[in-house]
DNA sequence: TCCATGTAGACAAGTTGCTTGTCCATGTAG
DNA sequence: CTACATGGACAAGCAACTTGTCTACATGGA
């Protein structure tokens, strides 16, 4: 019954483990200007064919604070705006090499944070793990903030 | 090899989705004055013996944003300071019946929401599920925002 | 082709939840 | 009883987000 409570804790609380501890090893990585949000911008754009209003639908911020965001990664030169090709108001966003860096770093990280976790349970219990979390995989935006 | 990546992202994703959905039921129930961050602060205060500073640590924010947090929380009806009785420098928090309302409707919310998870798996796996999950268990700091 | 409506993005101002800095009263260890 | 640590409050500042408004461009219907 009181399982689902369980369970609502314990998401919440490894979640905020994960992010604290990518974050923290990311800084550690030489990428201390980067803060857990852009984590989820980074993932969005180099998935491709970002655009500014693509990236606030999918972060669940308001347009304009998509593009603060997106004007600071560019000061910091994670970030590119290029010309849409088929849309003269828009802007493609790319990810610069540093950008692409961040994102291995950061991607690295999670597989660190997730190592212990892993021998923790066996890979056969984890892989479970995994398959069970894939079919509850949510849609829609990723909201980094609450 | 990249299950870690994906592990992370389920995580993420479904904690954010979590939040979300037990917010926004949270708010249809009435309470539409509580924001997610104050649910952490419900938890560690129904907990019992819990001040401000123990809150803090709680939440991982400093000790003024805990104190202005227990402040709205206080104005709003749903908690109160009492005297510490071992330490006069010291307050006591106590959820009050409001309090203990919005908490309840916040635990309900959240079966309410993995409900339909649990329906998905299936009540064996969902048990194993929360197994697992329990063996990862964190302790610490649980981080509301980031 | 022209017009009405919708959308991408920028500029500006305001809100808010958090921070740092400082202070006092009380507790605690030598 | 002296030195230091801790709980909590007051004040000011900051940073990420919001709402509101505007221009340029896109799109669908008459």
């Amino acid at each position: 019954m009181d399982d689902a409570l369980t369970f609502s804790a314990l998401v919440l609380a490894l979640s905020g483990r994960l992010v604290q501890e990518i974050h923290a090893q990311v800084s550690r990585q030489g990428f201390e200007d980067l803060r857990p949000a852009h984590g989820f911008a980074f993932a969005r754009i180099s998935f491709g064919g970002a655009t500014t209003a693509d990236l606030a639908e999918h972060l669940g911020v308001t347009k304009q604070a998509a593009a603060q965001l997106v004007e600071e990664l560019v000061r910091k030169g994670y970030v590119v705006r290029r010309p849409h090709p088929r849309d003269a108001r828009a802007r493609l966003l790319e990810l610069t090499d540093e950008g692409w860096a961040a994102t291995r770093a950061a991607d690295q990280a999670a597989r660190e944070a997730v190592a212990p976790w892993r021998e923790e349970l066996g890979e056969a219990r984890f892989q479970e793990l995994v398959a069970d979390l894939t079919r509850l995989a949510p849609q829609g935006p990723i909201r980094p903030a609450w």
